[in-house]
DNA sequence: GTGAAAGCGCTAACAC
DNA sequence: GTGTTAGCGCTTTCAC
């Protein structure tokens, strides 16, 4: 058991100096002449002192730490590499300065309660709101705490002050674009749900790309996002278009879906069907044959989202970004 | 910009009582008259009161904080199942109680400096290590910080006061006596790293259940947990021992690797060869055939050391906890 | 450039 | 059962 760690005071008065002056000294203020200042971080040094977080934030009112809050209805979200890479990226910004990182997984009912009562007791600087379901309450409870909230991705119903998010809608019409390149001329698409942002915006791109080109944008069938939607969707698309040469999914899980309904039918991919998934998972890299898909830049959300907040808890005024996803062609398109 | 928030005086006064026992009410105390209780009650109601974290913290030495640090040399580490797995039940656990979580991934250098500093500052009434490295000085610096640690494993070197750790050594036993209960008899293995504790547990478990049945434990690949190695390894075995008809494999990862030399070699498996990993990761699924493997209880490991924790937090005496593994059996054993 | 002192909001010890 | 009060360790204002 180690003994209590020294305070200021005792930094200061080692020091011969006020407590004043060695608290310049620490948060490297002006005002401390170099002689003070040496013999304040000699005393440090000797006595071994790390600031008491609590006093400090008392004093302070600020808490030195952000909050990364990730809410969700399906608490098996958490559980993919999704949350790992953002919080890589998070890390990577949070690691270059002082602030600490608190982690709010808000899967239950009862976690949201929890977030809600962290931010309204201003436990943090700032917070960076994960929310994956529409008209999420949190939301607004968020922006209204009184704290900086950049949130990840944007929702339909509201888009809030400050935000990160991938450039979906550009990213589903590079992917449609790519298929006019190799050739086809009569595209599909199984789009994810359509009311949430990243379902409608993904639809929109596929639309906006065909009609750049002049093409016919009905073959369309709505799915969920997940893998047995891909296989409905691609059943249906088949029976009722049966003329297709190429089909855009807006996510890799229901592209995987739609790859087992072709090999059953007996379509060659992409000789006879080329297929665009879109988000980069891993699987993508497994399938057969190696989905062709949408690269999102996950990784850059954490950070960027993170660079955000900094700034402005830092009481700078950045802008919403939104990053750009990127084709990454393989065997299926 | 809300208005700032009240303090205890605040609701104290509203209620008509002394600060006492306003906050004898906050912090559900006894000696406090139901009237009292009731007006204090309604008071937070009515003024929205939410305690002050630094206010309390300060008077009370306690941060109600804990924090769980993954240290590692491999930053990539961080971008798997494991981790989010690791985090859901950590989180399960902080859900149930008042206490914050905050995250350090100490993958850098300089992560690791941030961590340490954290851990002198004591912002924290404790810390759970996830130290996947052997010798790491974390380990020895969270021991000396005065607050209570709960690692994630065990290291070769020293066995820490209190830990969380999967029974790889009853796994691999496990696995070894399915192989034999299976009517193999020539059963091979291929080894992960042996300075590392896994390694080296997984390897006497494979040992234990030879001698156990009374047969021959000789035939050894080593490997080092990466799917190379595990073709590395097989080749070997195939070589060495021509004779042998089912091999344990260290990890999934290198039995995957394991399996493709297999079927160069026109082996089948399991009918000439049956094959058993550990992890049960998601590839495990994929493979060809899938594979048979000792599933590894992550989320309940995060579970379990949140659990350890918030006892050593409350003043109680946890004792280690060595948690079972499962085998999964598939196809390939 | 430096020191003194007044809090920040809360808990806990003590007196009643 | 309740009120009073002295800090917890730090920042910050204000004199000097």
């Amino acid at each position: 058991m180690s003994n209590r760690p020294p305070t200021l005071d005792e930094v200061a008065q080692r020091a011969g100096v006020s407590t004043g002056t060695a608290s310049r000294v620490i948060n490297n203020a002006q005002h401390v002449s170099a002689k003070a200042r040496q013999a304040v971080e000699r005393a440090v040094e000797e006595l071994g002192y790390v600031p008491n977080v609590a006093g400090r934030s008392l004093a302070s009112q600020r808490r030195g730490a952000v909050v990364l809050a990730i809410s969700s209805d399906d608490p098996a979200l958490f559980a993919n590499l999704f949350f790992a890479e953002v919080i890589t990226g998070v890390n990577a910004v949070i690691e270059e300065t002082d602030l600490q990182l608190m982690l709010v997984l808000a899967a239950s009912e009862r976690g949201r309660d929890r977030l809600a009562r962290l931010l309204q007791s201003r436990s943090a600087d700032g917070v960076m709101l994960l929310a994956l379901r529409e008209n999420d309450p949190l939301s607004k409870l968020a922006d209204e705490s009184g704290v900086p909230v950049v949130h990840g991705g944007r929702s339909l119903d509201r888009t809030p002050r400050w935000y990160v998010d991938a450039d979906n809608r550009g990213g589903a019409r590079q992917a449609v674009e790519h298929l006019i390149g190799i050739g086809r001329q009569r595209i599909a698409t199984i789009t994810g749900q359509l009311d949430l942002h990243v379902g409608v915006n993904r639809y929109l791109g596929y639309r906006e790309a065909l009609a750049l080109a002049g093409l016919d944008d009905s073959r369309v069938a709505h799915g969920d996002f997940g893998e047995a939607s891909g296989v409905a969707g691609m059943t249906r698309l088949l029976d009722e278009h049966p003329d297709l040469d190429a089909v855009f999914v807006a996510s890799d899980a229901m592209a995987a879906g739609a790859l087992t309904v072709l090999r059953d039918r007996g379509k060659a991919v992409p000789e006879d069907i080329a297929v665009v998934g879109f988000n980069d998972v891993v699987t993508a890299q497994h399938t057969q044959p190696r989905l062709t898909t949408v690269h999102q830049p996950i990784e850059a959300l954490g950070r960027e989202m993170t660079r955000m907040l900094v700034r402005l808890v830092n009481g700078e005024r950045p802008t919403p970004l939104i990053l750009p996803t990127e084709l990454v062609i393989r065997e299926s398109a």
